[in-house]
DNA sequence: CGCTTTTGACCAGCGC
DNA sequence: GCGCTGGTCAAAAGCG
């Protein structure tokens, strides 16, 4: 479990807006306004909220289907796994054919939630992270204080 | 001692 | 129906 302390992300420009339709794409020039962004990942997503958001770094999409939400975002980062505040636990390793970085699958260690998260360095550039949660988390942050080291 | 990580095997869905 | 690909399982090892 590795933290990450803030020199090491590169966040640009954290948006977080309302679920778009099914399947939609979101380019980095679509105008957003941040809505209740946090200063660092921990804040954004699950938390149980009950409307499903999209996080956006640079590029990103947004995925949903009946009862489930899906976020997906890429991030600038050093690390794979960036500390959102919820414990994780590893799943599953999988090289996928569409990229020659391995995909590590996670999941929500707490007890009856089965939120999951994928994690996969891009294709070409290595220094962005391709993250996607999966399901909402049914129970608070572990860390009620998400220490930012920012702030 | 309990929890997490690792890793290959197994399974299911989809396209041809 | 078969093969490919992605997703999950589970046993063993590692770590605090």
């Amino acid at each position: 479990m590795e933290l990450i302390n803030g020199d090491l992300l590169d966040f640009e420009d954290f948006l977080l807006l309302p679920q778009p339709e099914t399947h939609t794409e979101i380019t980095a020039s679509t105008t957003l306004s941040p809505v209740n962004a946090g200063c660092c990942p921990s804040e954004v997503p699950g938390n149980g909220a009950s409307v499903d958001y999209v996080l956006q770094t640079n590029e990103g999409y947004a995925q949903t289907m009946e009862g489930t939400s899906k976020i997906s975002f890429r991030t600038k980062s050093g690390v794979e796994v960036m500390d959102d505040g919820y414990k994780w636990r590893k799943y599953g390793k999988k090289k996928i054919k569409s990229n020659p970085n391995p995909r590590h699958y996670y999941r929500c260690s707490s007890q009856g939630c089965n939120v999951k998260k994928k994690v996969e360095r891009e294709r070409e550039d290595v220094q962005f992270v391709i993250t996607t949660y999966e399901g909402k988390h049914n129970h608070e942050s572990p860390a009620t204080l998400p220490i930012c080291p920012r702030h």
